[in-house]
This record gives C-alpha cells, structure tokens and sequence, in this order.
DNA sequence: CCAAAAGTGTTGCTTTTACACCCATGA
DNA sequence: TCATGGGTGTAAAAGCAACACTTTTGG
C-alpha cells in the first residue's frame, strides 16, 4: 500500500489473489512434483500446480496449507513462500496474481485423494522441466513451469546453505538417507564418508536419537532428528559441475 | 489458481493488490531506506514504505518500477521481488495483498519530489529497525517494518554470493569504494588487502575500464564497471560475529 | 565366506587470514 | 615532509577432496 493520498482501498482494480503449491517429495531415486490435471478451459487436460483462491479470512499460508491438505491429506509439512506470479495475461480469464508457495515431503509420499474431483498424481519433475526430452507432450497450464522450475532451484540453492534436506526425510532417518536427498535433488555423486563427516559435524544440523536401525542393508547406521540449526555453517557444498 | 472444479475467477473475493518499495541507498556512511510520511488515516503522520495499486495493464515488477519514478524521478536502478504481505487486517479498511519489491540506487541519492503531494525522506534503516534506539518514536505504518527489516536482510544474505554489491556503486567505481557498501551494509570492518584480492580475483565480478582516479585520497585507484557474474564463485565470505 | 553400507584416519592441496611491506598521490 | 588510501608478498592456519582402511550387519 501507500502512503501517497492516491490511495483509496474501495477504489482497487477487479483482481483475483490465488496461492499456487510447488510440492516436491522424493519418489523412486527421483524429485516429484504433485500435479493436478485440469478438467476445465482453459488448458482443459493439461497439468497444473495445486492451489486456489483465497478466502477472506486466512493468511496467504493458511490458505497454501488448506489447498495441499485437500489434495493429500497431509498436513505440517515445511511451506515457504516462493514467489509472486501476476502478469496480466497470464490467465486468459482476467487479472490473477497468484502468490507461489513451496513445500516439501518426506519420502512416502501420502496417497492422493481429497475432497476435490480433480485427480492428483506425482510425477518426475524431469518431465516437464527437461527440455531434451521428447518434444514437449508434458505442458503444465498458465505460467506454472515457470513457478515449478523456480521451485525445484528454490530447494536446489537453499540445501546448501539451511537444513531444508531434511524436510525431505522421516522423522527419524540415516545419514545415509539424508545423503540420497542431496545427491537425488542435486543430480550428483558425493562422497558418502565426506559427508557423514561434514553433516555430523555441523552443530545444530542433526540430533542423534541413540537409536540405530539396519533398514538399507550394512553395518547398522545411526538414526538421527532434525536439529535446531536454520543455517548451515559451514555449508555443504554442491560439487560445481566440472568442465570439460 | 487452481486446477480444480472451484475455480471460478468471475467470484473472485476482493482484494486490493499493491506493490510496497524497500528502496535502499547507502548514505552519509549507514544504510538508509526511502520513506513517505502518510497524510490521510490509517497511521497518519506515520512513515510507510513507497507504494500503491497495480493498475491493470502492468506487470508486478513494473508498477514498482513507476512507483518509484513516481517519488525519484530515478529509473534502471536494481529492482528485484522481495515477498509478498498478505494477512487479514494488515490494512484496517480492506484485505490488501501487497507485493514487495526490493531496489537499489548508487550513493548520492536522488533528489526526492515526485508528482506525488506526500513528501518522501531518506532514513537510515537503523532508525527503524534497531530496538535499542529511544523509544520507537519512529514507527512504520501497517506491517512496514516487517518489510522493511526482510527488505535489508535479503540485501545483506544477497552480497555474499551475488553481484548485488555493485548496485550500490555508480557505474564506474574502486575497490575502495565497494568495500565500503559491504563494510556498510554488514556493519563489519573488513581487510581492505585481502579483500581487493578477493574481488578482482573473481571472474566476471569486476570489469577494469582502463582509468584511474585519485578521489578519495591516496594513492590513485582503478576503476571498474560490474562484470557479467550474476553469481559470486567464490563467495565474499562475511565474517563470522566473533563469539565472546 | 562375500557384498553392502557405516564410519575413521590420513595425506596433499586449496583457500583464507593476518599482517609486513611498498607505491603514488595531495597537502 | 607526512597522511591516506592502493596494491603485492608471504607464511601460518583452516578447510576440503580423495581414498585407504576398519566395522558390522545380512545372505
């Protein structure tokens, strides 16, 4: 708003205000996003993000969380806002300006099935985001490749530096588990004994539960929590592609 | 917007959608923010950030953009999405869903005195932000502070991976003269050796024009132009607050 | 036994830091 | 001449990558 006298709330343009959900999860060594496909015009059959309107009386969060409850049932997964999407045009049907949310969830990702008649499903973000891949027959709805790809480097940048991989994981989960995250969200190999010694050693990161559990095949690994800690430092660092 | 059947834009709820400014500049040796004092109720007299109603034909980015014209009479400053600010009962008159926009303008600032009758005022961001100043005498309008403080906090994470640093610079500029924002803007001291090694050692960062000056003193300094690098690689490491 | 995953030790290299030192100007 | 900021050299310390090696399970 402003603090200029042109300003006369009663007098606001028609616009519509939407939160649109980029949830990821890891599924089958790879990152998945959960689409829903459209059953109306326009873009009737093509895929889109979650989301909708939102109500009078809820935050722009709250109403994130809604939406990804409808479509899975699951709720008080990590929610980060993402970004803004307004550009007139961008739906056909009048202005929109849809605020972006990210959210993330662990590994099993809850069967879909809400309230809601469109159908839900997971699919590899490789899909609609790989350009090389046989010739676009994978087209998501409005601007939402846009938002999805900014999404997935969202999560990409932000594992380097907090400890949002393991929003990816269990409750209680390996630093072998956590290591897949990176290496799957991030399209890399790493060195599993330098990075147990770096995540262990990053104070706040992990939480060890004095539990230890043999799933995964090998000697019995450590169960750990999530930490305290909201910034990694130092950070782990993503391998720079290697030139050629 | 959503995939799903209850997606109807014709009943959409209303909402007011404006953009807000945190436009920072570096003066006088402290960082400071642009501010219109309010004329009208709510929060007359108080300070607000520079903003107003997206009209129907622009895009986000480009109603900040002439917001800003609009109050500085500047443009092509760096102008880049900050997040958006949408919870109930943040204007008491309506719901207003207010995107903010973070901008950056070189040293001396622009003479403030747009068509606009509210005046606008360069504040150092301390004033706002700091609580252990007298009294918050001075106290920002709606949720403005909020901004505000976010606005500054992306500013200071941005100058250690990115080129932002130079935004703060007119287009020809010393190692000195950079240093300074960074000294600025973290409220470090930072070794000026070590750091002219780090910034011209990174490609892309810095781009030499040839020139030389002797303003500020001393013995006469190169100057540059930013380089093409919109990511720092290395990183300029800011220090850690030295644990006591 | 073997395979697989967990975890530790060590070594050489790169980066960072701290600071000694010299340079080129204006006053 | 001195003060001021610009810039290079260098050595100690810290951080990181690569990889040999041991441990503990299941089959």
């Amino acid at each position: 708003m402003s603090g200029s006298e042109s300003y006369d709330p009663s007098k606001y343009p028609p616009v519509a205000v939407t939160v649109d959900v980029v949830l990821l999860t890891i599924m089958e060594d790879s990152l998945a996003a959960l689409l829903v496909r459209r059953g109306a015009d326009p873009f009737k059959g093509s895929y889109a993000l979650p989301g909708g309107f939102v109500t009078p009386d809820e935050t722009l969060a709250t109403a994130a969380a809604r939406e990804l409850q409808e479509e899975t049932g699951a709720r008080g997964m990590h929610l980060e806002q993402l970004g803004t999407y307004g550009d007139p045009g961008r739906d056909p049907r009048m202005r929109v300006v849809s605020v972006a949310y990210l959210a993330l969830i662990p590994n099993p990702p809850e069967v879909v099935g809400g309230s809601d008649a469109a159908s839900a499903e997971w699919s590899p973000v490789a899909t609609f985001l790989d350009n090389t891949l046989p010739e676009s027959t994978s087209i998501l709805a409005f601007d939402h490749r846009r938002i999805l790809k900014d999404g997935v480097e969202r999560a990409r940048g932000k594992l380097e530096y907090s400890g949002l991989a393991t929003a990816f994981c269990a409750d209680e989960f390996t630093v072998g588990e956590l290591r897949r995250v990176y290496e799957i969200v991030w399209g890399v190999d790493l060195d599993a004994r330098n990075f147990h010694r770096k995540v262990t050693g990053t104070l706040g990161f992990l939480e060890p539960t004095g539990e230890m559990t043999t799933r995964g095949g090998g000697r019995p690994a450590q169960l750990f929590r999530r930490g305290p800690t909201q910034t990694l430092n130092p950070p782990i660092l993503r391998p720079s592609p290697t030139v050629i």
